[in-house]
DNA sequence: CATGAATGAGTTTTCATTCAT
DNA sequence: AATGAATGAAAACTCATTCAT
């Protein structure tokens, strides 16, 4: 069974900050740090949070910022990865898991968690103009791939239902998770993500016609 | 059964031009101008339309949009207010309506047409900062117990599960409605929408706990 | 004889300040004091002298500045035009003269005057970046033209030498001009410019010693 | 004849790079070695070409570069001082030569390809709103009197007409020198500062027709 | 009343200079 | 002594809102 993938509450900061490859202590520390305070900025002022402001938080001058980030857009962009990129890894070790029925709804209700606190961050990169599907096109691609291998596992083990694809569960579970009542009602978006779990496994035996 | 219940694609600003109770010709057709402007401009430019875009959009001075909406904020909330008022009234004719069991369906996807529409501007009200639950509560409010009002038929019609709530409904809907997929991939779109409402009907007899 | 073509020591702000065609009483007024402030402001604080500078020179807020200019580059640009204007004049009327052999002269002599006034905006443009000489190319070039004319025509008259083009004529005047003598050094500024003119008479025959 | 008087094309940082008296090996090559980026950047991006950039150009810290030159005004003393001891030297050699006739000549020519040379640091200088004359008046009043110290010999040699001083050739070449035709066109340049030679040059008695 | 010019606080970004490593 | 990270004061430009015409 999938051990908690990905340490659930902590911000994906610090694990994205060992971006650069030699950097120096205080750098990496300063990197980290302007991460984690544009997170909580996007979390707290919304998709418009000022540079001016994240640098603030972060108790860094505005310099320093741009000398980690030389955009506020490639800021954006390191946030997607740093967001993505253990998601990614979950849905792999998920595809790899033996127990691949179990395996796919703990990995479903992880990503609803993880991508509840993406959404602050998809948010300013939707306001900021860059399309996420070109630009970081690439990184949604093999979260979907991944998540997509992790679903056909499933399958194979009959714990899934055959007649829905990655694209419909991306959408649901993409909507779900970037609109507000994961923030807002936590219950009844825990809910929600139940129902949608339930609604993928297969129609048991014996039940005429239940769903098309 | 439930008639086109919405003017479909008719934008909703004519709708909700009578704002104010006596205003001259021209007024009523400048604010109607204006708000038909901001919607083209929300959809076009994004969540930061500016003011001064969209008067020029409404063949409009600046000023005369100030003197129509005291503030962008006001202009916002009058659009939430032109985009809610059809759907409630659309609600209520459902749960009003002697069949209820079609009614709510064909209500929902009317709903999610006209949510979708409305993404452009919510997302403005969201980056506006202005919290649409708090200010525009009592419309949304409105809104959800009028569609409630229908579920509530429907269940007694034998029509529905009765173990979902309007809470369940609306979150998903919304959700659904306000991720980019409704834009970006309809037919993804419209097939999760059939899916959800799939997933209301009520579970058939001799299906053996087929969900919970 | 030509008279004082251009008003000579006036900054040619206001005879550019129609630049639009149905400006406000106000807006022309200010568009000609910003003209007039990046004059003073270029003068006076150098090539890098800033927008929020000028614009408060003019007793303006920014934001005037940018309705009035969309770009600095725009405000040098219509500097550009403000100051060659008027010499384009001055060097057609020039040679349009029925004196062309004194008219040239004159010419050269205004123009040495109006082009040391241009030297601070030149300076500017060059600091900017943008290349007079592909962007104002049309501009300069009809100057260069006029120029030319006058000096053809003052050749007809045997009043200047055959063998120097305008392209060395401008050269040197220009040089002359836009090197810092002008300002520094007034005297000696003229002093040059008379040995320059003085040496684009024809050589007389038989005249031993003829120059000064 | 005056040999070379100059190392023609050898950027003159080299030959300035002992300023300091008791410069560690590597220390100098430093100095050198800022002194000749900073050449280049100037030259490459104009005269604002930032620090950083020069650092990075001569494969140096920032740091270094402050170790050096205390400020960025300290690096541009630094340059003209480098650009103007050699004219210095040349003109010098130039006023004691036995054949001061040609000597001048020739040193104008070679000024005037130093002086070409020279100029995007000059315009840096001005860019950066020190006052050459005020500042390093010293050094420029060093070459000025070197170069009337050549030209009085040669007039005493009957090769100079008498009736112009330094002040006049100076601001003539400068200005020729410090224009963007050296640059931009070679041949015109090249032909200017011919004319301006030869109209150094004594007139000769019954030479009509004198000058080609 | 309508218009659009004026305002200025706020946004992103650059760069000379300082200072910890 | 060298390095390059950190700093923060500008600079160019935008936009909600006010006010003269």
């Amino acid at each position: 069974m999938p051990e908690p993938l990905v340490p659930p509450a902590v911000p994906p900061a610090a694990a994205a900050a060992d971006a650069g490859p030699h950097l120096r202590a205080d750098a990496r520390r300063n990197r980290a740090a302007i991460l984690a305070a544009a997170e909580e900025a996007f979390s707290t002022l919304g998709p418009d949070a000022p540079v001016d402001e994240i640098a603030r938080r972060a108790r860094v001058g505005v310099g320093t910022f741009y000398r980690n980030f030389p955009t506020k857009e490639a800021l954006l962009r390191a946030m997607v990865v740093a967001h993505i990129e253990p998601m990614v890894e979950a849905a792999r070790a998920a595809a790899a898991d033996d127990q691949p029925g179990e395996a796919v709804f703990t990995l479903l209700r992880n990503l609803a968690r993880e991508l509840s606190a993406f959404r602050p961050v998809a948010d300013a990169v939707a306001a900021s103009g860059m399309d996420v599907h070109a630009k970081g096109g690439a990184t949604s691609d093999r979260l979907l791939a991944a998540v997509d291998a992790a679903l056909t596992r499933a399958k194979q083990a009959g714990a899934m239902r055959l007649d829905v694809g990655v694209d419909e569960v991306a959408a649901m579970m993409g909507a779900l998770c970037m609109s507000d009542i994961a923030a807002r009602e936590p219950a009844t978006f825990h809910r929600c993500v139940d129902v949608l779990c339930d609604g993928l496994r297969p129609v048991r035996a014996g039940t005429p016609g239940a769903r098309p």
